[in-house]
RNA sequence: GGCCCCAUCGUCUAGCGGUUAGGACACCGCCCUUUCACGGCGGUGACGGGGGUUCGAGUCCCCCUGGGGUCGCCA
């Protein structure tokens, strides 16, 4: 059985990084079969909050991502560690360290002073007299001292880490609290997780995590290390850019599906197929078809995604969407009409409800620019033309609307352009929009005939 | 700086020793059209550099260059 988790430190908010991590394992144990963990590394007192947490469960919410059993929060689980760490102790193959922090730094000033690789220089791995007094000693585990650490990474490949590289890294801190590379270890091992997929910044931390598996004689994992993402100008990920909230996607109108399938073609693909449903990518994902090299998020793919995905959704779904952009469509008659012509165009659900209200609001101003293109020449007479014409006849339906525009058109014996330009000002103010007779069978004869008088009233 | 990782159009990528180096986004043009989009058609555009190996290299090896990661009692 396939076991993957996602173990984000709750110091934040979920970013797309995050997300595309936790994607990743989820595809991996679905496609599987098999499980998926979703592990709060919460260790560290100070910087944890119950908000972070909260977040990312937010976003698992939204983007639709499930997860098996409870939530684990490693900190319910220092008994755990605390025993480990203890029997790692008894077997000799951890031991006290009574350097101060303040010794530590000075020792690694002086490294650095010397060009040396700043590390712990392993003082007490072999000590046996008696310990200084008053001082709150750290655990360490006794790494290797000679020899290489090689592992197999599934997309990086063999990778090989001299052990000169590593030092006697700690388990304990000084207070008895585990630490990161200690406790990943353990509950991987403990949870029977099979597979870790991470970001590749942990790359370094899988031979500190294998040192501890070995200790404890633990089976190793298959690892997989993912490049990372980087922002538009191929530069690390800020706050600026990707690396906002994943619910700022959700306030900017992007819909989930959309957001997933570009995070998913971030790094991995499958020939050349680009839109992948939900469950598409979890019968072909495989972390074995995940590139080698970073790659950079690029806004516009995802804009045409979300396109894609707005113009494929249903309208009851769009209805829904809209009310979270203050558009309320529910009890509205012309609805259909509304949403068949604006999905088409909209590329998040924010464009589609500011278009919705140029269209159900009466325009407040006028472009002076179309006016200056579509205001010419007889423009005043055709309108009036058009205006009495519409008032013999009770349109409905958008073929109504365009008929009566088709006659002023024969009848006066004039293009298309010359009576659609200075109504589509009249109607919504500018010079672009959707289709003239959807709009008017939206807003109605009634309304249409108010914007069209309002357009003659102007000053223009 | 040490160590590790990476390198195909602007971007995401296909390629797995023999291809006119393919697709997608973006961009440009044409068509559709009352406009803007959508859509359709077409176009510009890439193997970072240098050495090898081989009949043949984007594909394998080495070096350089350029990016990135990492060197905490953070995760």
């Amino acid at each position: 059985m396939v076991v993957t988790r996602f173990a984000p430190s709750p110091t934040g908010y979920l970013h797309i990084g995050g997300l595309r991590t936790a994607l990743f394992n989820w595809l991996w144990a679905r496609k599987n079969g098999g499980k998926f963990i979703l592990r709060i590394e919460d260790t560290d007192l100070a910087r944890n909050s119950q908000e972070a947490t909260q977040a990312i469960l937010e976003a698992f919410e939204w983007v639709g991502l499930d997860y098996d059993g409870e939530v684990a929060y490693q900190s319910k689980r220092f008994d755990i560690y605390k025993r480990y760490i203890q029997k790692l102790l008894d077997e000799g193959k951890a031991y006290y360290c009574y350097m101060t922090k303040e010794e530590l730094d000075r020792l690694r000033e002086e490294q650095m002073k010397r060009g040396e690789r700043p590390r712990y220089d392993r003082r007490y791995r072999d000590f046996t007299g008696t310990p200084p007094e008053g001082i709150k000693p750290v655990v360490r585990i006794k790494a290797p001292l000679e020899g290489d650490i090689v592992f197999e990474d599934g997309i990086k490949g063999t990778i090989t880490i001299k052990a000169e590289e590593l030092d006697d890294f700690i388990i304990a801190r000084s207070d008895g609290t585990p630490t990161y590379n200690f406790v990943v270890a353990i509950d991987d091992a403990l949870m029977g997780v099979t597979d870790v997929i991470r970001g590749d910044d942990h790359l370094y931390n899988t031979p500190k995590q294998i040192i501890v598996y070995e200790a404890l004689g633990l089976p190793l994992p298959r690892f997989y290390h993912v490049p990372m993402i980087l922002n538009e100008q191929g530069k690390k990920l800020s706050k600026r850019d990707g690396a906002m909230d994943v619910m700022e996607y959700k306030r900017l109108g992007y819909l989930p599906e959309a957001l997933l399938n570009f995070l998913v073609r971030l790094g991995w693909s499958h020939g050349d197929q680009e839109i992948f449903s939900l469950e598409e990518m979890r019968k072909l994902f495989d972390p074995k078809d995940i590139n080698k090299s970073a790659s950079a998020y690029n806004l516009s793919k995802l804009q045409w995604l979300n396109a894609h995905y707005i113009k494929n959704s249903p309208n009851e779904r769009l209805v829904k969407l809209l009310e979270d952009f203050g558009v309320f469509l529910a009890d509205h008659d012309r609805k259909e009409i509304l949403l068949d012509a604006l999905k088409e165009r909209a590329k998040t659900i924010k464009e589609l409800a500011d278009m919705a209200k140029e269209i159900l609001e009466a325009p407040k101003a006028y472009d002076p620019k179309a006016l200056k293109k579509a205001l010419k020449g007889e423009w005043r007479e055709i309108l009036r033309y058009f205006l009495a014409k519409l008032q013999e006849k009770e349109p409905h339906l958008p073929i109504d609307f365009h008929e009566v525009m088709e006659e002023v058109v024969k009848e006066k014996q004039i293009s298309f352009g010359k009576i659609g330009q200075p109504l589509r000002v009249a109607l919504l103010g500018r010079m672009s929009g959707p289709d003239l007779a959807d709009v008017m069978a939206i807003i109605g004869k009634e309304e249409t005939i108010r914007r069209v008088e309002n357009l003659l009233k102007a000053d223009v």
